[in-house]
DNA sequence: CACGAATATGTCTTGACAAGAATATTCTGT
DNA sequence: ACAGAATATTCTTGTCAAGACATATTCGTG
């Protein structure tokens, strides 16, 4: 996780992302692509094979490279565990509201800390 | 959008995050939590807003850190874009990748190699 | 109004890392 | 075996950012 999003931070690294989005491609084209020298764009390649994000497949003397999904997936799975941030009405504006009235319910464990005026 | 990766990329950043998930909280409440001094916590929490990730309410002399939806809900959509590449078929992109379609395990045997350009 | 609590900012050092250039590696067809 | 194509690796250099430490700022309270 740590180790995708470290990979995808960097601009270059996301747009070879973004290529490969639509399917597998070859080293030299990317260079084609980007303004970028092959060892860059190789050495981008190795970072996001490390990552889990790419994967190799070798055709004669060139290496075609296609996205993996699991990692990508994988930040999916992450990011649902915030969508009730903005998908429940509450969290944030209407965690003040609770602390101005103070009258919680035992509805469960929330949010503690005492905030004093 | 490349800010927001940069600023989850690292670690105690991401870590804030996960902490601010449950619910908005002052300064001193992740110090405590996080293995990291007091400046380095406010220096990654600018970051953090500076992304857009996160805003400040003022309580007295505390500030209370609290998620934003915006720039995680476009890291979603971001991602969406990619579903496809798990929910099914590859398919062709254009026209150099035809040349080499010819897929098969390496160091297998080899193939007639259309190299031109 | 001085003090202490909570937080922010400035400075410095150090480590990570991306780009550049040169070179090594791997493969094919002849 | 050789040449050339496609890609990877090594080494160096400059930049940027995170951590440590000291200090500044802000605010409530006595």
């Amino acid at each position: 996780m740590m180790a995708t999003l470290r990979a995808l931070a960097e601009p270059h690294r996301f747009q070879i992302v973004e290529l490969l989005r639509d399917g597998p491609r070859p080293v030299g084209d990317m260079v084609s692509r980007l303004r970028l020298r092959q060892p860059q764009v190789s050495k981008h390649l190795r970072v996001l094979s490390d990552a889990g994000l790419v994967d190799v497949r070798v055709d004669a003397q060139r290496r075609i490279y296609a996205l993996r999904p699991g990692p990508l997936q994988e930040l999916e799975v992450w990011l649902e565990r915030y969508r009730r941030i903005w998908e429940g009405n509450f969290q944030r504006l209407d965690a003040l509201l609770d602390e101005l009235k103070t009258v919680e319910p035992q509805t469960k464990q929330k949010k503690r800390a005492r905030t004093k005026r």
